[in-house]
RNA sequence: GCCCAGGUAGCUCAGUUGGUAGAGCAUGCGACUGAAAAUCGCAGUGUCGGCGGUUCGAUUCCGUCCCUGGGCA
């Protein structure tokens, strides 16, 4: 078969991208990035993101093309995907989607609800009011507003009631009202090849942390100071890379280097296991296969 | 050698007025629709440093030994 693309996904610090970039240049195909912080400019070591000598190697698309002050998400990548992948394909090359975030791969296969922007003014507002009130606080303020939304989130779950906050002050609508509905994704229908590279779980944890200490090695920690000076909302996407909140704080003197590096290995290898949580669980019919045959799984299904 | 403070979960520590113990992190499992590298839920584990003593019962009180850190010599 003739695959319309390929997807490979896996957790962080499987390999991904140097597969991907391996079947770029066999196939013809285009690297089409599919990892939400390898979209920004400012991070490029910190986030793995390919390196100037693999973009040269064969054609990437979406690695750093938004500014760290974007509030970045599902619904903006989703329209700059499909342009990608519309783009390969008029090109006669073969589209080659890779990355960590879940999330992605599900709205570009299965589609996503079409909600309204949320405009900054009223996002701003739902801030503010919930910056002195506890995650229980605004649950029941959810619960005034959203009946049926509130009962269907934890009133623990913070950054879900305030979505849905803002959801309701923006449309006067409940964020699940949108949800019935979905738009389908720029893949759907289309024949795939899709490919989860799981490593040995205690292998990839020796790699996360070892790799964490190689990009402080290449100047992570400059990256993230000359990120700190920007002086960017706290709020944005861009601030919780992993290793940004530690190194911050470092730089800032309230921790230790070594304990901002231990941070950051937690965060990354807590991420890891939630990968495969979703992988599992929320995405049926990938091919699961170790690093070392990824390769083969993906000339196998094509 | 003496004095002081410690030795409790993989790690850091809390606690038990004597009735065999907990929190965070780590680990495992799970949820997930515009911050998804985010956010959130569930779970397991301990000869409570060793040995004696007192006691119906000791991780807790007493003695002793070992180990760690600090101070004095």
């Amino acid at each position: 078969m003739k695959p319309d693309a390929i997807l490979i996904a896996g957790p962080t610090a499987s390999g991904k991208s140097a597969l991907a970039l391996r079947l770029a240049r066999e196939r013809d195909g285009v690297v089409i990035n599919a990892d939400s912080m390898q979209v920004y400019a400012d991070l490029r070591i910190i986030t793995a993101r390919p390196g100037d000598e693999d973009e040269a190697r064969a054609p990437h698309r979406l690695y750093g093309h938004v500014d760290g002050a974007v509030n970045y998400s599902v619904g903006r990548y989703l329209p700059d995907a499909s342009r990608a992948i519309d783009e390969a394909r008029a090109q006669g090359r073969l589209p080659i989607l890779v990355g960590g975030t879940g999330l992605y791969f599900k709205a570009l296969t299965e589609g996503l609800s079409e909600i309204p922007a949320v405009p900054q003014a009223v996002r701003d507002a739902i801030r503010a009011e919930s910056d002195e009130r506890s995650s229980e606080a605004l649950h029941v303020l959810l619960a005034e507003r959203d009946p049926a939304g509130a009962q269907a989130l934890r009133p623990s779950d913070r950054l879900r009631i305030m979505r849905a906050l803002e959801v309701h002050a923006a449309t006067g609508r409940p964020l699940r009202s949108f949800h019935e509905e979905r738009r389908p994704g720029p893949l759907a229908g289309a024949s795939l090849v899709k490919v989860f590279l799981a490593p040995d779980r205690e292998a990839l944890r020796a790699r996360i942390d070892a790799r964490f200490r190689e990009m402080m090695g290449e100047g992570a920690l400059e990256e993230v100071a000359r990120l700190a000076e920007r002086g960017l909302d706290p709020y944005l996407p861009v601030m919780r890379a992993h290793g940004v909140p530690g190194l911050i704080a470092h730089i800032r003197g309230e921790v230790t280097l070594e304990e901002a590096i231990a941070r950051a290995q937690g965060d990354t290898r807590a991420y890891a296991k939630r990968q495969f949580t979703w992988f599992r669980n929320s995405m049926p019919g990938w091919t699961w296969a170790s690093p070392e045959d990824g390769h083969d799984a993906v000339l196998a299904a094509c």
